[in-house]
RNA sequence: GCGCCGAUAGUGUAGUGGUUAUCACCGUGGCUUGCCAAGCCAUGAACUCGGGUUCGAAUCCCGAUCGGCGCACCA
C-alpha cells in the first residue's frame, strides 16, 4: 500500500471522500465529499476567498453552471473542442476525421460526423499508422450539452471552466469599478469536462471546483503597484529553459526572475506569490511545490506566459494544481466579436494629448449636386483620406480617391484642407487578462497527501507496560493538517467516562462551539483511542477535562503534532483554542507545560 | 476508448463447486479504565451487478460496472 492508497482509505474511512453513486455500483469520475471532506473543503475555499476576495479587493461573483451555445462559440470551446474522431478498427489509434480528409474534402471543419463517414468511405481512407479500416465517426466533446426550455430548440452547455462567466459579465463589471483599470473578479464554483477515462481519484474529475481570479490590466503597463513587497519572495521555478535544456527547477526571487525575463512580468509574478501564499497557508508543503512555465508549444496561442504551480506526490509525480496565465485581449476580443459589443475601457491619460492633425473638409454644399446619390460615400472617402505631410495638404491640387471601386476626381473648390488641433483625453483600449485558475479538488488531495504521516510513538513502556499485547501496534497515522483548515477544530474529552466529568465536558463543548469553533465531545474508549482518533482527523488540539478541572478549574489542551499538553483555565478555552486555531498565540503559551 | 490485472462486512483481509463465509481493526451498549490505539461481556456488519454452466456458483465462463497500471486523451 504506498501513500495514494493509505490516503484515499483514509479519506474513505473517517468521511473526507466518496465515490459517488456507490449504491448504483458508482461511476468513474464523481466524488462525493462526505462530512469531514466537505468541511476542510470549505475551509480552503474560505481561506482563497480571504486573499483574493478581501485582501486583494476581486469581489467574487456567481454566474450560472450552464452556459448558452454563444458563449462557447466565442470561447472557442464549441468549434475547438469539439472533434471529429475516428478509431482504426485494427490499432484502435484515434485520428481527427477532418484532418484525415482535408486532401480530398474542402471544408473539412464544417461537415457533419456522418458526411465524415461518408468522406472516408468513399475515398477509401485507411489508417494512416497501421493502414487498417477505420471507424464511424464520432463527435468528441469534453462539455456536457443540454438542451434549454422545452422542445429542445436552445442547447446549453455546462461550463468547462468558470471563466467565460466572468468575461460575459464583462460591461457589468467595468461599470462596478468605475471604470478604471486595473480590477479584478473571482467566481468559486462547479465546472464540467465529459473526460474520455478519468482516472486517479480526484485528480482528474468529471465534475469538480475551480476557483478562479479575472484580473482586467491595462496592456501597456503590467506592472503591479504591490511587486515591491515580493520582490524578494524566492519560489522554486521550473522555467521553460530550464525544462528545455534538461535542468531541474531553481530557486529564484521573483524580482531577479521578472528583471531577466524569466516570468513576463510584475502582475504575473505578483500571481505567483500569491498562489505560493495560498497554497502553503492550506496545507501545501512548500518543499513539494514548484512553479513550472508553460513551453512555447505547450501553451495556448493566444497566452503570453503561463505557469503551472505543481504539487509532488508519492505516486503520480508532479501534478498541476494551479494554472497562472496571462490570457492576453483574446477572450474579451472573441466575446465582442460574437456578442457585437463593446468590450472595451476608455483609458484617460495622464495629461491630454494636443494633436496637431491635417483634415480634410468637404463641401456639402457643391459635393452634393454634383454627385447626388454618391454624395455620402464621396464625403467619407474624403474624410477618411490621410495626410502624411503638410506640402501635400496645402496644395490646392484635384484629389482622386476611389469610391465604391471607381476613380472620382473631386476638384479643388469642393474641399478644403485645414489643420487643426485636437486636444485627446484618452483612448479605449482592451484589457488583457491575468488568470490564476485553481483546481481545489486536487489541492485538496495535496493538503491531504502531504499532510498524511504515519509515525513511531516512543516512550509510553512504563506505565503500560502491563499490557504489552500489541507491542507491533506502535504507530500512529496523524493527518497534520494545519488548524485553520481542519475540519474539527477542537475535541472535547472527559478523561473517564463518568458522569461528573461528562457534564463540564459538555459545557466546555458548547462554549467552543459559541465561539465559532468546531468542537467534537467524545467519550467512547480510552482517552488514547481518543487521541488517537482525532489525530487521524487531523483535530489539532485535544482538550482533558479531569478530576483536577473539577477543583481548580483547569484543563489539559494537547497538541495534536507534538503530543505535549499544557494545562489552562477551563473558563476561558474557547478563546484559547480560538487564538490557537488562529495562529494569534503559540501553543507553548497557551497554558503551565505538564510533564 | 484499447490492452493487462483486480473486486468478500465501514476498513484491511482468509477461504472453498456443497450445511451457520475466516480473522483483525471498526461501530454500538455495558463493565472496567486517572493522559496517548489496554482488558472483559454482549452486539452490528460482506461475497459488485446481470447472464450462463451445474443437482448446487461467492468460487468456473461471458458481459457490464467500478478500481489500479500502460497506451490514447487531457481546449
Amino acid at each position: 500500500m504506498d501513500i495514494y492508497d493509505s490516503v484515499i482509505e483514509l479519506a474513505k474511512r473517517r468521511g473526507f471522500l466518496w465515490n459517488s453513486f456507490e449504491i448504483y455500483g458508482g461511476t468513474a469520475g464523481f466524488y462525493d465529499y462526505g462530512p469531514l471532506g466537505a468541511m476542510l473543503k470549505r475551509r480552503i475555499e474560505n481561506i482563497w476567498r480571504d486573499i483574493y476576495v478581501i485582501n486583494e479587493g476581486y469581489y467574487e461573483i456567481e454566474s450560472p453552471t450552464i452556459g448558452i451555445e454563444n458563449v462557447f462559440v466565442a470561447s472557442g470551446h464549441v468549434g475547438g473542442f469539439s472533434d471529429p474522431l475516428t478509431e482504426c478498427q485494427k490499432c484502435h489509434e484515434s485520428f481527427r476525421a477532418d484532418h484525415l480528409v482535408e486532401d480530398v474534402a474542402s471544408n473539412p471543419d464544417t461537415l457533419t460526423p456522418d458526411e465524415l463517414s461518408v468522406i472516408i468511405k468513399e475515398n477509401n481512407i485507411k489508417c494512416p499508422d497501421c493502414g487498417g479500416e477505420l471507424g464511424g465517426v464520432y463527435e468528441f466533446n469534453l462539455m456536457f450539452s443540454t438542451s434549454i426550455g422545452p422542445g429542445s430548440k436552445r442547447v446549453g452547455y455546462l461550463r468547462p471552466e468558470t471563466a467565460q462567466g466572468m468575461f460575459v459579465d464583462f460591461p457589468r463589471l467595468l461599470r462596478f469599478y468605475r471604470d478604471k483599470l486595473p480590477f479584478g473578479v473571482t467566481q468559486i464554483g462547479k465546472v464540467y469536462r465529459n473526460e474520455i477515462s478519468p482516472r486517479q481519484g480526484v485528480i482528474r474529475l468529471r465534475e469538480f471546483t475551480q476557483a478562479e481570479a479575472e484580473i482586467f490590466v491595462d496592456p501597456r503597463d503590467k506592472s503591479h503597484p504591490g511587486f515591491d513587497s515580493i520582490r524578494d519572495y524566492t519560489l522554486s521555478l521550473y522555467s521553460d529553459h530550464n525544462q528545455s535544456s534538461g535542468q531541474d527547477q531553481i530557486d529564484m526571487s521573483l524580482g531577479e526572475a521578472v528583471d531577466l525575463g524569466i516570468i513576463a512580468h510584475q502582475f504575473l509574478a505578483y500571481a505567483l506569490a500569491m498562489t505560493h501564499q495560498f497554497l502553503v497557508r492550506v496545507g501545501v508543503s512548500p518543499e513539494r511545490l514548484r512553479f513550472r512555465q508553460h513551453m512555447k508549444d505547450e501553451m495556448a496561442h493566444y497566452a503570453i506566459d503561463c505557469w503551472d504551480a505543481e504539487i509532488l506526490s508519492d505516486r503520480f509525480g508532479w501534478v498541476e494544481i494551479v494554472g497562472i496565465a496571462d490570457r492576453t485581449d483574446y477572450d474579451l476580443n472573441a466575446h465582442s466579436r460574437v456578442s457585437k459589443t463593446d468590450l472595451s475601457v476608455y483609458v484617460e491619460y495622464d495629461e491630454p494629448r494636443v494633436v496637431e492633425k491635417v483634415v480634410v473638409k468637404p463641401d456639402m454644399g457643391k459635393i452634393g449636386p454634383a454627385f447626388k446619390g454618391k454624395a455620402k460615400a464621396v464625403m467619407d472617402a474624403l474624410k477618411s483620406m490621410e495626410f502624411g505631410n503638410l506640402s501635400y495638404s496645402k496644395s490646392n491640387d484635384m484629389i482622386s480617391i476611389q469610391v465604391d471601386g471607381e476613380q472620382v476626381d473631386i476638384p479643388p473648390d469642393m474641399y478644403e484642407v485645414q489643420q487643426v488641433t485636437e486636444t485627446i483625453h484618452g483612448e479605449n483600449i482592451v484589457p488583457h487578462v491575468i488568470e490564476p485558475s485553481f483546481g481545489i479538488d486536487r489541492i485538496i488531495y495535496a493538503v491531504l497527501e502531504h499532510a498524511f504521516r504515519e509515525e513511531e510513538v516512543q516512550g509510553e513502556d512504563d506505565v503500560k507496560s502491563k499490557n504489552e499485547v500489541r507491542d507491533e501496534d506502535k504507530g500512529r497515522i496523524v493527518l497534520g493538517l494545519k488548524s485553520e483548515v481542519a475540519p474539527v477544530q477542537a475535541a472535547v474529552l472527559p478523561l473517564l467516562t463518568r458522569e461528573e466529568l461528562k457534564g463540564p465536558a459538555k459545557e466546555i463543548e458548547s462554549a467552543l462551539k459559541h465561539k465559532g469553533v468546531m468542537a467534537a465531545y467524545d467519550d467512547s474508549g480510552t482517552i488514547g483511542r481518543r487521541y488517537r482518533r482525532n489525530d487521524e482527523i487531523g483535530t489539532p488540539y485535544s482538550i482533558t477535562v479531569d478530576y483536577d478541572t473539577l477543583e481548580d478549574g483547569t484543563v489539559t489542551i494537547r497538541d495534536r503534532d507534538s503530543m505535549k499538553q499544557v494545562r489552562a483555565p477551563a473558563d476561558t478555552i474557547a478563546d484559547t483554542i480560538h487564538d490557537l486555531i488562529h495562529g494569534y498565540t503559540r501553543f507553548e503559551d497557551a497554558g503551565t507545560p505538564i510533564a
